[in-house]
RNA sequence: GUGGGCGUAGCUCAGCUGGUAGAGCACAAGGUUGUGGCCCUUGUGGUCGCGGGUUCAAGCCCCGUCGCUCACCCCA
């Protein structure tokens, strides 16, 4: 048997690439606009880098990682998401040295070994973006607003972005105790796993699916923020009012990742299958001081591509068409052609053509499915008149060239119709 | 890691109570046509995922295996 890819890894084949790129172009512009710019980390850091940030409890680290040994015997992670590399880069190049806040966007794929599913593989690409430097509550605005303006101008309906707040050092501890005391009453109804979150991480056993429903009299994290975490939560939910941004608070709002803070949220898809969650992100005071850098607040988000990508009307997105499309018929038609076409396209045109023996026929087919606008034949009666025929596909118009200067005259033709559009 | 569904032509799928394979689309040739589209005729193309077993005979039944897919878990 032939070689396959590897399990829960897809190609991108030349059919959808117009999906992807319309997201990839749109968020790049928008993230400029905001004061963004585009950095490029690698694909691969020390494994320690990974359970530093993202949390050695967590099930991405425990079992969902593709580490390796280097040659030199260092451990090494295929990154499972994006913000560890770039808070890594951001104290290694001593970012916050030259701007209070560093604003950066990142797009590529990630790497986490899970069952594949609708909406979830082990290759899958994520954008995101980082604010790192203030913890004011505008910058908080400024990355949701941003990540409801990039769906907008996707022209994706049907989100619902939930917002919560986790707290921060101060208060959180408080929580989890009140938490704790609460489930305990409720541990013999709960379903295994959850028995188990009790201990390793209570805050998840709210975002249980099974249990869900049971918790309706259960202690929330917003009664027990602290006066500063308050603060900032109100302020949050103020400006995103003031920016007509839709929102819901969901108490039960949890992040799987130990690292976040204060303000989190999720942009949830409706009517889908599992995977529902398209995008997600939060603050996060504490990371880049646990990572070795000076004590800095940062907020971000990331969003799937695959999962946004399965929301876009995909069908309006234009493709690239030929503007000419030629059928040369036989060996001497073909050899006169040759050196046209090249320097058409030399020029900026965008020429198509067909190579095989097939008849005028069946070329006029290919034709007419590269959607091109103008066909160009050369026959063999073609050849014996010293004229070419130049077809308009739309209007069925024809009319001949002279083979002696066809390049000039296809030239003035072709982009004279290019600037008309 | 756990469970369900599915693997037949390049694509989408039929295939009866077991009798050595079909359709539509696509592709190719021809006819018609105002040199292509619509229509008509013909043609190319399949180790029925793979390996065992039962049987005179397996795409179909049994066992194993690999792959895909959906859901749980987790997450973007």
């Amino acid at each position: 048997m032939s070689i396959q890819a590897i399990k829960g890894v897809k190609d991108i084949l030349p059919g959808d690439i117009a999906a992807w790129q319309r997201i990839e172009e749109t968020a790049r512009r928008l993230f400029e606009d905001f004061g963004f710019s585009e950095i490029r980390v690698p694909i691969f850091e020390y494994t320690d880098l990974f359970a530093r940030s993202i949390g050695a409890s967590t099930d991405i680290v425990e079992k969902e990682m593709y580490t390796f040994d280097d040659r030199d015997g260092k451990k090494i992670t295929l990154r499972p998401e994006g913000t560890a590399g770039v808070v890594r880069a951001f104290i290694e190049h001593k970012m916050y040295a030259d701007m209070p806040l560093a604003k950066l966007y990142y797009m590529g794929p990630m790497f986490r070994h899970e069952r594949p599913q609708k909406g979830r593989y082990r290759q899958f690409y994520q954008i995101g973006v980082e604010a790192i430097g203030v913890d004011h509550p505008h910058v908080d605005i400024e990355i949701l607003s941003m990540l409801y303006t990039l769906f907008s101008r996707l022209k994706i309906e049907g989100l619902t972005l939930q917002i919560n707040s986790l707290g921060d050092g101060a208060c959180r501890g408080a929580y989890r105790d009140a938490l704790k005391q609460y489930l305990k009453t409720k541990l013999p109804v709960l379903c295994g796993d959850c028995q188990r979150r009790y201990e390793t991480n209570p805050l998840r056993v709210l975002d249980c699916k099974v249990d869900a429903g049971k918790f309706e009299d259960a202690p929330v994290m917003l009664d027990y923020l602290c006066e500063p975490c308050k603060k900032h939560f109100h302020t949050v939910e103020d400006g995103l009012k003031s920016l007509n941004i839709p929102f819901v608070i969901n108490a039960r709002l949890v992040r799987g990742l130990d690292y976040y803070t204060r303000t989190t949220f999720e942009l949830v898809m409706e009517h889908t299958g599992a995977q529902n969650t398209v995008a997600a992100g939060g603050r996060y005071d504490g990371l880049v001081q646990e990572i070795g850098g000076p004590a800095s607040p940062g907020i971000g988000f990331a969003l799937g591509v695959e999962r946004a990508i399965s929301l876009m009307d995909t069908r309006t997105i234009p493709v690239p068409r030929p503007a000419l499309f030629v059928c040369a018929l036989g060996p001497e038609a073909g050899a006169i052609v040759l050196p046209v076409i090249y320097q058409l396209r030399s020029s900026g045109i965008m020429v198509e053509t067909d190579y095989t023996d097939a008849s005028l026929k069946s070329k006029m087919k290919k034709a007419d499915k590269s959607g091109a606008g103008y066909t160009l034949i050369i026959g063999e009666q073609e050849m014996e008149k010293g004229k070419a025929v130049l077809r308009n596909m739309q209007t069925k118009e024809q009319k001949e060239l002279p083979l002696a200067h066809i390049e000039l005259a296809l030239q003035d033709l072709l982009s004279a119709r290019n600037q008309k559009e």
